[in-house]
DNA sequence: TCTGGGGTCCTAGGACCC
DNA sequence: TCTGGGGTCCTAGGACCC
């Protein structure tokens, strides 16, 4: 047996632990740049704001509702995250951390499931505010089913014997399937089939030729019959990728160095903290894909590097090299992506004959950089290439302090 | 004016090997 | 005139996830 437990708006939940004057209000919280809407509370949802709907065609709802708007903070939803998952972990030894909001547990050999589940859901609550809901079946798919069907009534369902399964997906409507995206959820609504009941019964081969391995493994695990298995331990990572709309579009050279150089440098960061090197990079410009037609151009470049890196001079004087490349005159950037692929781990990479690089271990100049970010706060060393004005950082006017992860910014109790 | 970011997996087709 | 069989690896494109 499987449970999802999954935080309920889980984005705009973290924001009202720490302003809760709006619980029970309608919140939204908007992507990088304030674009559009990730997340909602349950009476935002009412008011009719749709999920991705752009910020700026949905001002007025917003004043009229008199909705609470929030940037996105992803430090806080991190930590927060944290604090969830290490509570989850304490009721099975058998834990997948799904994403930054959901956690499939291994239940298999216990007992009183829907009690479990309620201890669970109560646990998580009380230790970290954050609501949340708790789905138990035998397969993870019907542990998502059971999930999403527990938010319509008290936060935990078990989906057990195959009466209470048939019952789950007969008005299981068939987009909502873990699997089924957009382009599935046309082909099967057009050919007539609305519920995960009616996907279920269609024949094995038709959905294994329609929809590969793939649909046809979630297929199987509607019948009850677990082919996804729990993942307790991470794959490595294959690419990493440093990309983000520009506050404003801009044609200029010099900001898109800026930019990239940035990326790179923050790319650095993260391959660092994985203990990752890449051997190869690319970077990519694209231009607003709303943007009127003609104008539209998305130039790319990949780079094989002659020995794995991950540090940030490396990196950037590479991203830099490619981007001067591919850089046209006239266009509008919007956004420039710098990703690594080819990705092992620090201690696997080989020395090259034919360079003078001496290993990882010498990079003492990426050390003081992220020891002295760590200490001081991010930012505090950088490389002059990623320019001091950065006319080109995101838009977040809706941004709320750090409150669990900055010293400066933590709560000041009366 | 303003439309996110970061991933995974599968398949088909082409280049190449003996 | 006649032109096999069995593979691997890589990439692009398309689907999906949160």
């Amino acid at each position: 047996m499987f449970a999802l437990a999954d935080c309920n708006n889980f984005y705009a939940s973290c924001h009202r632990l720490f302003e809760p004057q709006y619980n029970g209000l309608p919140v939204v919280v908007l992507s990088n740049n304030d674009g559009c809407v990730i997340a909602r509370s349950n009476e935002a949802k009412a008011c009719g704001i749709a999920m991705g709907a752009p910020f700026f065609k949905i001002k007025s709802e917003i004043e009229k509702h008199k909705i609470a708007v929030f940037s996105s903070h992803y430090t806080l939803y991190g930590d927060i995250s944290a604090r969830v998952m290490t509570n989850l972990a304490r009721f099975t030894p058998d834990v997948e951390v799904y994403s930054i909001d959901e956690c499939f547990l291994g239940l298999s050999g216990f007992d009183n499931l829907y009690e479990y589940g309620k201890e669970i859901r109560e646990t998580v609550i009380k230790n970290t505010g954050i609501p949340i809901s708790v789905g138990i079946a035998p397969t993870k798919v019907l542990a998502k089913v059971a999930n999403k069907t527990s938010k319509k009534h008290n936060g935990v369902m078990v989906l057990q014997t195959e009466a209470q399964i048939a019952n789950a997906l007969s008005d299981y409507p068939v987009e909502d399937l873990w699997g089924v995206g957009r382009q599935f959820a046309h082909k099967l609504i057009k050919g007539g089939i609305e519920t995960a009941a009616q996907f279920r019964a269609l024949p094995m081969d038709w959905v294994q030729s329609n929809m590969t391995i793939v649909g046809l493994r979630m297929w199987r695990e509607l019948w009850g019959e677990s082919c996804i298995p729990l993942k307790t331990v991470l794959d490595p990572k294959k690419g990493m990728c440093t990309s983000r709309a520009f506050g404003k579009l801009t044609t200029d050279y010099n900001q898109l160095k800026e930019a990239t150089s940035s990326y790179a440098a923050r790319l650095g960061v993260k391959l660092r903290r994985e203990k990752l090197c890449a051997s190869v990079i690319s970077v990519r410009l694209l231009t607003n894909k709303f943007g009127p037609e003609a104008l539209q151009a998305y130039p790319a470049i990949t780079i094989p590097l002659a020995h794995p890196v991950n540090n940030t001079v490396n990196l950037v004087n590479t991203a830099l090299f490619g981007l001067k490349k591919i850089y046209l005159r006239g266009y509008l950037f919007q956004k420039v992506e710098v990703t690594a692929t080819g990705l092992l781990p620090e201690t696997e990479v080989q020395l090259n004959i034919f360079t003078a690089f001496k290993g990882v271990k010498h990079d003492q100049v990426s050390k003081v950089l992220d020891r002295l970010n760590l200490h001081y706060g991010s930012g505090t060393l950088r490389m002059a290439g990623e320019g001091k004005a950065q006319e080109w950082t995101m838009k977040r006017e809706f941004l709320r302090p750090s409150y669990t992860t900055n010293w400066n910014d933590i709560i000041k109790v009366k």
